[in-house]
DNA sequence: CAAGATTGACTTATCAATCTTT
DNA sequence: AAAGATTGATAAGTCAATCTTG
């Protein structure tokens, strides 16, 4: 669809086949993800992450505006998301009176924590199906660090926790 | 949430960094995508890509289930997409009453083609700022190399069409 | 007004069921 | 029964508007 005499910075055939099989990519992984979890564990990828998110912390809570960066939603996706998990008794949601503005916090319940260990192993046997099995381990490498770059841009402060996990023990 | 003794083959580190940085790009990078083309042209991601496959092909037509593969789209979502730009204009199903069972043969209207010019600036633009820009030469190789084995398992027909595209000449 | 969070309306995808013809 | 395609109900995300407090 490019024309001749224009500015706009047209993909090489090198860039060009790489967003190609990038974004057919980027359409196809979320559901072929996402459909494994529904069907086993009643979740999708985003409640999985939000749920492993604060089963990483030692108090089991934080607060939305963290849980959002952790699990790279927005304010919105995260609140619907919540209030789903919330009804499932997955998770707790507390007010926090103090402080301006007001901020909620949100705990894992053991009932998420157990959900969560059910939903676990199927789903590491579905990452290693559809990524990681198909992967050299210097390519796992590179699409690690390669995705990391890419956060970086579109979501900051995700990469940035990403980024601090990573480099501490692990 | 891992336990000690059980058959899980749970994630070394490394695979552990990967997957989270993997996966949380997955997480947002298609909302991203999709932002700007919505906002600026109308569309999706999976909307722009059907279009663009239709506008490569010289007939500017083809069935629906071939530009289901091309567009790594399932049956069902195709034909609500294709419904959806049906109605803008843009595209024109046409069944076909030979053959058995009967296919739909889907044309891109001058409309469509129109549209798909007007949006395709702006998208490559954002391509560029959201993905390639932050990556080297080489990277960009790695990805797309890593997108098309992940295709490779998940998509296997997407996988093959472009692979095939790819070969070829350009 | 900004920060933190939520809500409702709308859009789009999935899943399962359906239709039609050989 | 299988292939090609569609449909409708449901689920989940976006966007813009909202609420509340300092």
């Amino acid at each position: 669809v490019s024309s001749e005499d224009d500015a706009t910075p047209w993909l090489s055939p090198e860039e060009l086949s790489a967003w190609m099989g990038f974004s057919a990519m980027l359409l196809t992984m979320p559901t072929a993800i996402d459909a494994q979890l529904k069907r086993d564990a009643g979740m999708n990828l985003f409640e999985y992450t939000v749920l492993a998110g604060l089963s990483e912390i030692e108090s089991r809570c934080t607060r939305m505006a963290n849980l959002a960066a952790l699990s790279a939603g927005s304010p919105s996706r995260l609140s619907h998301a919540v209030a789903r998990l919330e009804r499932q008794g997955w998770l707790e949601r507390r007010p926090q009176p103090e402080g301006a503005p007001r901020s909620t916090d949100v705990y894992l319940t053991d009932a998420g924590f157990d959900a969560l260990k059910a939903a676990a192993p199927g789903h590491v046997r579905e990452v290693r199906r559809l990524v990681l099995d198909g992967l050299t381990s210097a390519q796992i490498g590179q699409l690690g660090r390669i995705s990391r770059q890419l956060l970086d841009i579109s979501a900051p402060e995700t990469a940035a926790l990403i980024e601090r996990r990573r480099t501490l023990g692990n």
